[in-house]
DNA sequence: ATGAAAGCGCTAACAC
DNA sequence: GTGTTAGCGCTTTCAT
């Protein structure tokens, strides 16, 4: 460890400083660096020069306050970790990048309070707008949703009843629609592995739905098995092999999602079991990983860039559909087959 | 689509309505709220009780601007789609829980350019330290650094010139330590595989580093193969069964990262290539992801979690070592001889 | 323990 | 095309 002089602290630099060396006042300085209004180009360019030999990095947090106008999206998403999330804002930061506004993120852990403390949190930061996963909060949260007087986008699910403008698939009929697939290949013993986790939401109405849509064939699941923590390919493998030698005449495993339904895919490879003749194995997400694994995964795409975008073209007030508040969408995932479902 | 009416646009509520709706001075108010000073149990209830039933949430930007200070620490990174840099997050954001402060996450998609700008909008916030990942950057942002008076980490990288503190491992000897480890376990025709992006510095140091280390033992890189974009998985596989068809004599394949090991590991597995006996494989990173592997890859460990926790503790000033800034800390990678390295 | 006044660095609105 | 004035909503400082 080097003891190298931290640089020295200096007072910031301010409109005032660059006025001073330009010889411009500071309101015309200010329009220069904010390309606004009407500035002689003789001027534009002695400011510009100036700003930039000093280095004159402008203070938002004084321009936000003086024009009550912050050009900040709060983005408030459950996890980090799911790579599920990242491409929602990978989608949502592609649309922004366009329109002057900038995503500030925020992660909850799956736990309402934080999610509650994360929202109080950016709300005091007058965001633009927040983008948040799910329609579940707790009760302050939503009224802080509705007393925030910005646009609100929650995004991912669309079973429920949304504080403001809604965007995603409903999980619920993507289990639905997995149970009629599941029939339709005549599987009949089928069983559940997916998280322990209370909160996510999204995965219990697909297990809801599921089980809707096999009861629609007079079949109820046959077992189930649940996790939580550690590496998700391993964890999906040990579920599959725990809940085979548990029930093992079970010949379809729906997993909550494909990183665990890649584990089992590969345990069930190296254990010499027919997929798909002997069990049917599907996931959900439909994540770019799948694409490398020795077989392709049944799963559903959860339209997750799709639905970033379209959250923030609504934030942004650049949607096609030309609304500026209450809006529902739903997408609609598509089911892909690939190798482990019997055709 | 329903057209639900958007929630009226009220008037932000501020200190003065409570103020007027608890009968209290604006600075009791404001003091109740921070905690600080000392306030009468009675104003403190009273106080209270108006703000929550008001839902009124403090503007953080006035205050930011009265106070001169700001609870944010802005995190610069690379990708949110590398896997690596959302443990980083985590162990910055485990770290500032715990102090007051609040990470802001920007993402450059690997350039220099975008660097620069994300840093100037953040910069322009007057966050209370910034952490970003490697040590090269373009001048301007080196500059802005230089000139922002507040606590700058680097992180990642310790092969370089720092601006002010450093925390991370040397990509150079990690390369050169694998070299090593390769030649000690007497494979002697080693190929490259990694990304094509020009500015992954850090894959280049470990290039370097490997290249150096095998040089000592009197052998030189016998192929290489570059990939971009796409899913990393299917890369690895492609680009494994690529080169092994150019150079068969291949004998040790050293991946960027465990991606595209883990690719090339289910490639070689499936085309019953003796893994570690015919071709050794070694990744980089030490991903969770390898433990539901049918086979161990070989990698390294990039102390992820730790550089995070650590460049967090200097920015939060509660760094162990009691040092303030400037400081120079290299951690260890361990490598991980897995089955895919001959023992 | 509480309040009054000043001002943080910028921009809206208006003059010139 | 450019300058002046008056705040934005808080917190600092100083009185009481």
């Amino acid at each position: 460890m080097t003891l190298a002089p931290r640089p020295e602290i200096r007072r910031p630099l301010t409109l005032r400083d660059v006025s001073e060396a330009s010889g411009v006042s500071e309101m015309t300085v200010s329009r220069v660096l904010r390309s606004r209004g009407d500035v002689s180009e003789t001027t534009r360019e002695r400011v510009l020069l100036a700003a930039r030999t000093l280095g004159y990095v402008p203070n938002k947090i004084a321009g936000a306050l003086a024009s009550q106008r912050v050009n900040l999206v709060a983005v408030i998403i459950p996890s980090l970790s799911n790579m599920v999330y990242p491409e929602v804002m990978t989608g949502i930061s592609q649309v922004l990048e366009d329109t002057g506004l900038q995503p500030v993120f925020g992660v909850t852990h799956y736990l309402p309070e934080r999610e509650e403390s994360v929202l109080y949190e950016m709300l005091s930061w007058r965001p633009s707008g927040v983008i948040l996963a799910g329609l579940e909060h707790t009760d302050a949260a939503r009224q802080m949703l509705s007393n925030a007087g910005i646009p609100i986008v929650e995004a991912m699910d669309v079973d429920g009843v949304a504080v403001d403008s809604v965007v995603g698939i409903s999980h619920r009929r993507a289990g639905l629609k997995m149970a009629e697939a599941i029939l339709a290949a005549g599987y009949s013993r089928i069983g559940f592995l997916g998280t322990m986790m209370p909160y996510d939401h999204r995965a219990r109405k697909r297990l809801e739905g599921l089980e809707e849509g096999l009861a629609q064939g007079g079949i109820t699941l046959a077992d189930r098995e649940f996790y939580s923590g550690g590496s998700a390919l391993l964890k999906g493998r040990e579920m599959t092999q725990a809940i085979l030698a548990r029930s093992p005449d079970l010949d379809f495993l729906y997993y909550s999602n494909d990183m665990i339904g890649a584990g089992g895919l590969l345990y069930c490879l190296e254990a010499g079991i027919d997929v798909p003749g002997r069990v049917g194995l599907a996931g959900f997400n439909g994540v770019e990983l799948l694409d490398g694994l020795p077989r392709r995964l049944a799963t559903m795409d959860a339209c997750r860039l799709e639905i970033g975008r379209t959250a923030a073209q609504i934030i942004a007030g650049v949607h096609p559909s030309g609304l500026i508040g209450g809006e529902r969408i739903e997408l609609s995932p598509t089911l892909e087959l690939g190798d482990t479902i019997r055709r």
